[in-house]
DNA sequence: TATGAATGAGGCTTCATTCAT
DNA sequence: AATGAATGAAGCCTCATTCAT
């Protein structure tokens, strides 16, 4: 059971340290031996703990998900007030551009060398969690939380293309502002 | 003589039965002979008219982004009635939302493909246009033009990841009211 | 029987302008289209002309080496005098250094590119002319007449390669001294 | 632990197999696969030793020119008295005409394959060695040293391209009778 | 468990040659 | 006769994966 554990604890260390790899390189430009050079293992190492280079994406992805969520929870967690909360979410998705792009750039790989399947599934759950964070927290409706979340999804996609002509900061006040308008009392 | 050819004309055309391929399988994915065998010509003339595999990839999101501006253009034209413009468009991104996926999907290919300034030099150019489309046309500033694109690129992006969790026409039904809520007198 | 020899004619032109596009970049590293380009025809006019590349190799060296020949022979012809006649040789040899590469070049090509025995065909005639000459118009005998042709051949040879490390003149120079010490009376 | 391996000694044995491929059918026939196939590995090892084709051509004239002059020094080696050298020269000569044609074999799918400065840098190296070793041991003048070198060059040049018209035995003779004569005392 | 040498299928690209015009 | 677009076999090289140590 320890070595479980252990086993399990390192290859999430491994996942870290692919995630900035893929995000800069792109899963199909990175190969195994970069990967190796990059976690400072060797290919038989990185083999013993994933199966497939494919495995390696997928399991990151379920990874980084579970991260961001937990850490936007504990943020929006103590708060009671909306206009509070919709502050707090406002200040964290300042906070975590690089997050979210990093987010979508692996999404867009799954997307890319994965079964649909799979993506729908992973990208299906991420959509919902926030979707469904927004709608609770903020008491929005499921549609109008849809709409938020998709306008987040394209901005950080804009970014991630053209990152000199769309200004993020102005994008998310703009957002906040019409949660501000749309969800009080 | 030779065998008479529009150079350009058979580009294009062979251009245009790219896309489906593209899109479908990712440039990633997709190999040269499979590319060939689609368009129904040996490798040797693809070579003939691309020079590398990423030039096909290069110049298909010009070619087929200049085909949707001049599409979109050619239906808003006519009239002069902004509350008229908006339901037209409205209709065209609910008639077109094939076409936008391809383009995005064109998009992040190009993307995980090619050098960031390329990217950024062509989606920029796909961008402008709309959004000043958006803003000449339905009177709306700069930074709410780009609000109304970002949520656009987002919400196809989204139904490529998860078609079944997000309803596009609803969703393009809200943003057409928040238009019309904004755009006004 | 006059279209018979317009052909000759022209084919024997397009071989000239081949000769220095063969030495400079070398057979296996001409493609045809280059070799089409340089004599300003299309590919399907080349091979009305010549069945295959590799036929334009193995005429060439036949076309070259009659040339040298005859203009070697038009030089020493006059002379009867041994000492004049090694005089004018020398001359030649200076004066001609870029058509022996030219032909030793070719020969090289020939030999990574053809049956062996074509070559030793092309070659044997070469060697075989210019040797002959040499004992019957210096009276030398056959032997010596064959060592001067291989000195002749290593002096070019080794020119080719590294043409710094090496004073052409200075050893054709030593040559001619030797001929004249062995030659005499 | 991986499978153990000097990589340098490995490097030199494969190399070693390539020779007699190389100079029979010449670098730009053979293809990768017959290398490999040759040297009873697969491609994908050849690559883990060389980064690309040329580099075994480059590595290998290298290899085989620093082999044959130490091998000409271990023989030269004892003797103190000038005659006593030109003969074993001479024997030296004889017993590796094979491997003098695989070096100038070599050279000429360097001269071909490579870049001139790089062609030039080694066989300016040969030459250099095998000069200067002629003229300290045999205390001939630079220039004489290297009217034999090119004439040595000229002979294995020759017999390549034409074997059965240029007697090896009785030209080296010929060559060892001018050395006694020119080297006296 | 860890290593990295070995494998070989398969990718992109080139180019001699053919053939419709 | 002349053109150059079309062909596709074959070349070089990459890289995920396996396996001996």
């Amino acid at each position: 059971m320890p070595k479980i554990v252990d086993r399990d604890e390192y290859r999430r260390e491994l996942l870290d340290k692919c995630l900035s790899l893929f995000s800069k390189i792109g899963y199909g430009n990175v190969t195994i031996r970069e990967i190796a050079r990059e976690l400072e293992v060797s290919t038989g190492t990185l083999y013993h703990y994933f199966p497939t280079k494919k495995s390696i994406l997928e399991s990151l992805l379920e990874h980084v998900s579970v991260q961001g969520i937990s850490k936007y929870k504990s943020i929006i967690n103590g708060s009671k007030d909306v206009k509070v909360k919709i502050e707090l979410l406002s200040n964290y998705l300042l906070e975590n551009e690089e997050y979210f792009k990093n987010v979508i750039l692996l999404a867009v790989d799954l997307f890319r060398n994965s079964p649909a399947w799979k993506v729908d599934g992973a990208f299906t759950k991420i959509s919902l969690q926030y979707r469904s964070l927004i709608s609770e927290e903020l008491q929005l409706s499921e549609e109008i939380s849809k709409s938020f979340f998709i306008f987040l999804v394209g901005l950080v996609f804009h970014r991630i293309l053209t990152p000199d002509h769309i200004s993020y900061k102005t994008q998310v006040s703009m957002m906040r502002d019409l949660m501000l308008n749309v969800a009080v009392i």
